[in-house]
DNA sequence: ATGAAAGCGCTAACAA
DNA sequence: TTGTTAGCGCTTTCAT
């Protein structure tokens, strides 16, 4: 049968090879304390120079608890693929996962995919724990994994006790971002949104609408349609009279910013944008990019340790870490005075 | 002992359900001809009633080939985070495993960690192949996934025959640009790469170079430096005469058009710039850059399609994808004729 | 067409 | 301290 493979190495071979049975190898690598410690030298020896580590599903199949985190992207309009957001999560998540010699499955879905997704990789245990990332307004994962029994974390506002989340402190955000706007002088402001259905969008809606007014800023909320031919021109016309734009993704405040000027509206002489998120994009374009940069790396890695914890059979609540910081940089200035003021069109 | 938790429901649970044995249900599962219709249907139907899916892991352990792929990224300055070629591949990944159920597993190292993590994944099985990316001159990881007998396939140009590889034909490529180039009337221009160990860049250095002199254009190389405090400013420094850049990654060039106008070099009046690859970051700066695209997806496709035959056992060849195609943008144009030019300082 | 039984590589009680 | 043994959940001959 098996003509001349190398046959594969298993823990037999390496048992073999120190004199030892199994047990005491597998022993060994799991931290069981019931070895002489000259044995397990020339067990882990024997094993380095076979070069084998205990096989990960066969002690899966065991009932060991698995090392397996599996993130689901829901890939909308290239929401993945031109946001430099999932790049610092993705990097965020890697470093910790590693410590704890756990690995990351990922995966993009459409829509309709997703459900199934999350159930597949679920019942074939093929990971180990869920993280959820842009949650939505009544989002169905949120059940669906309770109904599944799979630990998961979700990144955001915490829903509902069911799922842990880890929150980024937006509290001082709408603060430090509405000073800045204030102390320029911005009496009218807007937020602008591309993903309504998002339950973090919906909540910075109305908690900055509610910050500002407390300030006496008019403040209005206003979509980004990414449907339409030139989103930024379809922006700017409904925008009104307001002089400030906080923008919820670098990436659009990016499109902003660098086309405004193309259709007769100057950044930041006329319009001032901060964005609601930062990363390497915000310094390429001129202006460079005023923005609330999130704690991405430390959200990933309290996640890991919840996580964590989870499969461990512990009890998790939500965290939150710390706030944004605001980057002041060239796209926000303070509003044009009356007298130079230009007509929208 | 397990006291109330919800039992875990195995191949025994629905193969009772369905009033069957196990091996029906495994048979059904595995595409076995051997089952009638009907009892095959009240299996599958039992199956879905539990949520039942073959375990990923015992199925592995039974020696059935496994279906994970490994990437493993070397995370060199910030390479992976600001590069959105990796999240072109990842998307590009992702579609075509899925639809052979595999899954992606991916993580970043540090150059360190690089040949520990693919011994690791591979001696524990946690994945059934890799994919290497970013292969640089006499690359360790080739000899090691062979001497760890790894299926692996890499994207670049083809190193050994050890090793198959995907490699995006840059035949037009070089041919592309100079003509554009020399159309506009460029008669020296410097080739900037930031990352001289890799192979592909050495590659284009060279090809670059000796295509351009054929068409009697001088050509220089110069190397992007990250470490200095104004790497744009560095550049040009060195660039000389050189009236238009070809820069290795559109992350690069759009750092440079948005810098060089700053520190007194207009684009494209002044100076050109092409970059050798493209995303969404091309667009958003002014001047959008001419770029040659990728095919990225494809790329992925192939290299997706290589492994699983690979895993199969069955011989694969290094394959050749469609070239690179030039996106005419606002980043090139004439070089400033003789009279206006103005000193490098 | 269906099922019994022997593994797959490992872990973990339990003996020795 | 060490080894024996019985699973883990599934696949796969090989009988029936």
């Amino acid at each position: 049968m098996n003509e001349n493979r190398p046959a594969r190495v298993t823990i037999a071979a390496v048992a073999a090879r120190a004199g030892v049975s199994p047990s005491a190898v597998s022993h060994v690598f799991n931290g069981r304390p019931n070895v002489s410690e000259a044995t397990a030298a020339r067990i882990r020896e024997a094993a380095d120079q076979l070069n084998w580590r205990p096989n990960y599903a066969s002690r899966k199949v065991g009932g060991q608890g698995g090392h397996s985190l599996g993130l689901v992207v829901s890939r909308i309009g290239g929401r993945f693929e031109r946001d430099p957001f999932f790049m610092r999560l993705i990097a965020g998540l890697t470093q910790p996962l590693a410590e704890i010699d756990w690995s990351l499955s990922l995966t993009l879905v459409l829509a309709d995919d997703e459900q199934r997704v999350y159930r597949e990789w679920w019942s074939e245990r093929r990971v180990d724990a869920f993280l959820l990332v842009d949650v939505r307004d009544e989002d169905p994962r949120i059940a669906h994994v309770r109904e599944l029994g799979a630990p998961a974390v979700l990144l955001g506002a915490p829903i509902e006790d069911a799922v842990p989340a880890v929150t980024v402190s937006d509290e001082t955000a709408y603060d430090q971002v509405l000073t800045h706007l204030g102390d320029l002088g911005h009496l009218q402001i807007a937020r602008v949104s591309d993903s309504p259905g998002l339950v973090h969008a919906r909540d910075r809606d109305r908690r900055f609408t509610e910050a500002a007014l407390r300030r006496g800023i008019a403040a209005d909320v206003l979509r980004w349609d990414p449907t339409s031919p030139d989103p930024v021109a379809d922006l700017l016309r409904r925008a009104g009279a307001a002089t400030a734009l906080v923008v919820d993704s670098e990436a659009m405040a990016a499109e902003i910013v660098a086309h405004a000027p193309e259709i007769g509206v100057r950044v930041p002489d006329q319009l001032s944008v901060v964005a609601w998120e930062d990363s390497w994009v915000s310094t390429l374009v001129r202006p460079r990019l005023t923005a609330l940069d999130a704690p991405v790396e430390e959200s990933a890695r309290t996640a890991v340790q919840m996580l964590r914890r989870l499969v461990d059979g512990e009890q998790v609540s939500s965290q939150t870490v710390s706030g944004r910081r605001l980057i002041i940089r060239e796209s926000t200035a303070s509003p044009p005075s009356k007298k130079d003021e230009t007509p929208s069109d």
